[in-house]
DNA sequence: CTATTTTCAGACATCACAGTCTGAAATTGG
DNA sequence: CCAATTTCAGACTGTGATGTCTGAAAATAG
């Protein structure tokens, strides 16, 4: 099991792909699912709900498509995580138990506890403009081969 | 998502409770599965596999059940995650793409690569003997409620 | 206005994981 | 031997994530 869904992987990946484009006013959706080599219907899915939770506006027609709604800065991994995945992954058991917290914990708790802290010191301190500035300057890649 | 699937967080839980339960020979499948909440079926298959993978011994008839097959001090975490998880978590890329490493890497290889190693010596270096004693010690529990 | 481009919306199909069920094989106790 | 217990094996079903398809709605260009 991977740490993301693939939606969540796509929409990182789209993100990214969008804010090193800083160029563009709008990016097509065609163009990203293109770009990165996936399902241009289910990566449309995927932004429209960006689009819902505020994260990216879209605009129709000729010369339409998706662009970020706000500086690249201001929007941290856990932003995207958070909407396009309903998960749990940095508050819930790690044995799958109800309820996690010191009160009730299973065997595994403080040290489970501890990497989550530091995976969502990961995620809500990265931004997408930091990591768009890396793909920019060193050409790192955001689809395959 | 969760870091772990259903499988894993079973075989988890059951082979803690075999090693708490020190003073018996064999524990069976059904009182395993009473005490953890789970489907017994469900729990038998996944046993099974441990049992393949010699990570636990298994006996038939009356008075048999499940033992782990060596000292719980021995057997890590990570031995069971490899033992039901057909999981890449430890060596593939966050970003879902093909070849995590440094030749190539993804933006977020950095920052990932970091976190998976401490989750890497997290699952490594904790024993089943070391939880078990905590569980007895401190009447930690492997189920809900 | 018309044709083209593009996102929006939702139905539908596919696939892997989770969970259920039935019966066979092994072991024990009487 | 016989009956009960328990693991072993595999077929079957349910469910949610993934992926595909069709058409409507909005915007632009001519
Ligand atoms: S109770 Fe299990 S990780 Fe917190
Ligand atoms: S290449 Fe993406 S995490 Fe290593």
């Amino acid at each position: 099991m991977g740490l993301l869904s693939k939606s969540t992987e796509y929409a990182l990946r789209a993100v990214l792909y969008v804010a090193s484009r800083k160029d563009a006013k709008y990016v097509s959706i065609r163009e990203i699912s293109d770009e990165l080599g996936v399902s241009f219907h289910f990566l449309t899915k995927i932004l429209q709900r960006l689009t819902r939770k505020g994260l990216v506006v879209s605009y129709r027609g000729p010369g339409g498509g998706v662009a970020l709604a706000r500086p690249a800065g201001r929007i941290t991994l856990m932003d995207i995580v958070e909407a396009v995945e309903e998960s749990d992954l940095f508050t819930s058991c790690i044995l799958g138990l109800a309820g996690c917290g010191e009160k009730k914990p299973c065997p595994l708790h403080g040290q489970w506890a501890r990497e989550r802290t530091g995976l969502g010191k990961m995620f809500r301190q990265t931004t997408i403009a930091k990591l768009a500035g890396h793909v920019v300057r060193d050409k790192l890649r955001l689809a395959d081969g």
